[in-house]
DNA sequence: TGGTATGTTCCAAA
DNA sequence: TTTTGGAACATACC
């Protein structure tokens, strides 16, 4: 599912067709992923207006004008899409009567728009210009939350890898305090908020440092490539949209720029080596062996 | 049919 | 106490 880059990449792309916009009625065919409750959220959520839509770690954070938030977390297979309200014959768009499932048709091949009619909506936003926001989620394991306290709900999150404030040093803090293999601790959002499995593995492939290697025995220049493969990893990530790796996530180019995800067998850029596939905190892992050697 | 999946959380075991 | 491994969540795809 999106991580970091692709979630920026969503929140940028809905920016302008959310501030501004009054939510009239918010409806959730999902309520045990709604919390704190469908009604009680759809009663918040009724008549407000989207000031703000940003990002923290991979929620994308919808912020109203009563000071509250709305949280959006995709998860696996969550996606916003728009729900055109029209056809050009002027039938009303299909409702979805039960649940939001599939509805039959274009059961075969191509995205979930091929018979025009999203799949798997979980949840409705309606707005006051006409149009339908969707939360679309084929494994359902999203989940919408809505706060009136932003800072307590994101409490446990760990700094953003991109914000000013995240220096070489403070990762260096982050690591030297556990003695955990880098890869979990990076995929951990208590530590670092937003690296998923795609980028933790680049990450670690930039810096040249075996996924295994324990967090408290890399020295300060080991640190300090770490701390640049993230950041250079992400941001070029954002900048090509994200990594569309099959039909969960459309639009990116990132996939062609990766040096060692999803690309087992083919030979590192650098080296020419085979990219290898493992088995590190139950997440498949994928390495040169020789770019980045076990200690 | 079985294995795998861009995520998170909870529990048990080391 | 900290870290690691496994299962669970629910579905689609190869």
């Amino acid at each position: 599912m999106p991580e970091l880059p692709e979630v920026e990449t969503i929140v940028r792309n809905c920016r302008p067709h959310l501030e501004g916009r009054r939510i009239l009625r918010f409806k959730t065919h999902w309520p045990k992923n709604t919390a704190p409750g469908a009604a009680t959220v759809a009663r918040a959520l009724s008549g407000r207006k989207i000031v703000q839509v940003t990002r923290r770690a991979k929620f994308v954070v919808f912020q109203l004008d009563d000071g509250a938030c709305l949280l959006i977390h995709l998860r696996m297979s969550g996606r916003l899409e728009w729900d055109e309200p029209q056809s050009k014959a002027g039938v009303p768009a299909r409702p979805g009567t039960h649940g939001g499932d599939g509805h039959g048709g274009g059961r075969r091949g191509g995205p979930p728009h091929s018979n025009g009619s999203p799949r798997h909506v979980r949840a409705v936003w309606d707005l006051d210009n006409g149009r339908r926001l969707l939360f679309c989620d084929a494994r359902k394991f999203g989940r919408i939350r809505y706060t009136r306290d932003l800072a307590a709900a994101t409490r446990e999150l760990g700094p953003e890898p991109l914000a000013r404030a995240f220096a070489p040093a403070c990762l260096e803090k982050l690591l030297a305090a556990r003695r955990r293999q880098l890869k979990p601790l990076l995929l951990d959002q208590r530590v670092i908020a937003g690296l998923g499995n795609i980028y933790t593995d680049e990450a670690l492939f930039r810096a040249g440092l075996h996924p295994a290697t324990s967090s408290h025995r890399l020295d300060r220049e080991q640190v300090r490539r770490l701390h640049r493969g993230i950041r250079d990893v992400l941001r070029l990530a954002i900048r090509s949209h994200g990594t569309t790796i099959d039909w969960i996530y459309p639009g990116g180019w990132m996939q062609r720029r990766l040096n060692v995800y999803g690309r087992t067998g083919q030979p590192c850029r650098t080296c020419g080596t085979p990219i290898v596939a493992l088995r590190i905190g139950q997440r498949g892992t994928h390495i040169c062996p020789r770019c980045q050697p076990k200690r």
